[in-house]
DNA sequence: ACTTGACCTGGAGCCGACTCCAGTTCGTAG
DNA sequence: CTACGAACTGGAGTCGGCTCCAGGTCAAGT
């Protein structure tokens, strides 16, 4: 169906994982590098380049990047050549703040395996005990 | 005010980060390890223990914990010794989210510096040319 | 021809985690 | 004594990111 190079929203949404509801709403939102194509009866049909660029959009949604900054990005890449210092900027910026986020979370991170790592002695020496060590 | 022992709300806000909103929020969803005490006139008296507790549940709210779980893990240690092995179990199960969540922020972080490299190669390149080299 | 399941649209609903509002009270400084 | 900022309560509102609903269309299999 729909051909060897065309792909239906729920055959994307297997293969990105997101719901063909969360799809649409991307599309509605114009994160899509381009108009998506459409077949008889109205029905989308994706490439695979579509489904790249939603894979990309996915890593920038993982780590946090927001629906409107994602869009901010995609028009400028739906615009063509001459603004690529602009795209840079926006993902340097956000390295910066994953980058952040990643030395929070590994600061968490040493918190909680501080706290297990008691707790495990803990309910270890309790274990001991019980069996008359 | 207060005297050395008690903290305000509002100088426990300034000392955690959160805002008094989010502290009375945090009580109303029984996100403390003891019943904040009341000075008169109704007000909240908190200790330097509440302080270090909730410096806690914002690293675990930080590395993503929901509310409900802060709140069962706040409710064995309310309950007192014997319930380690649980509270244990809640400590491992985020670690084990946390790391997960670290890995695909690393994954993300490399699709990112893999990008900004492309860009920042391409961009020097026009100003190179621009330059007429 | 009919059934079934995937798809369409616009808009409403939901969830988590706050955030803010209204109306009131408290307590210290001038 | 008054004025001010900070605190109190319960409940409503906000925001982001989907998720779902109603009501309808389409196309492939039997």
């Amino acid at each position: 169906m729909l051909g060897r190079m065309g792909l239906s929203i729920g055959q994307v949404a297997e293969r990105t994982g997101l719901s063909v509801h969360a799809l649409r709403f991307y599309e509605k939102e114009g994160i899509l590098a381009h108009q998506v194509h459409r077949g008889p009866g109205g029905r989308r049909i994706y490439t695979q380049q579509d489904v790249d660029w939603l894979r990309m959009c996915i890593m920038l949604r993982m780590s946090g990047m927001p629906v409107p900054e994602i869009r901010r990005y995609t028009e400028l890449v739906r615009q063509g050549d001459g603004n690529e210092p602009q795209r840079l900027d926006i993902l340097k910026e956000h390295q910066e703040r994953v980058r952040q986020q990643m030395v929070q979370l590994q600061e968490c991170m040493d918190l909680i395996t501080y706290k297990v790592g008691k707790y495990e002695d803990y309910v270890n020496s309790i274990a001991a005990r019980a069996v008359g060590q």
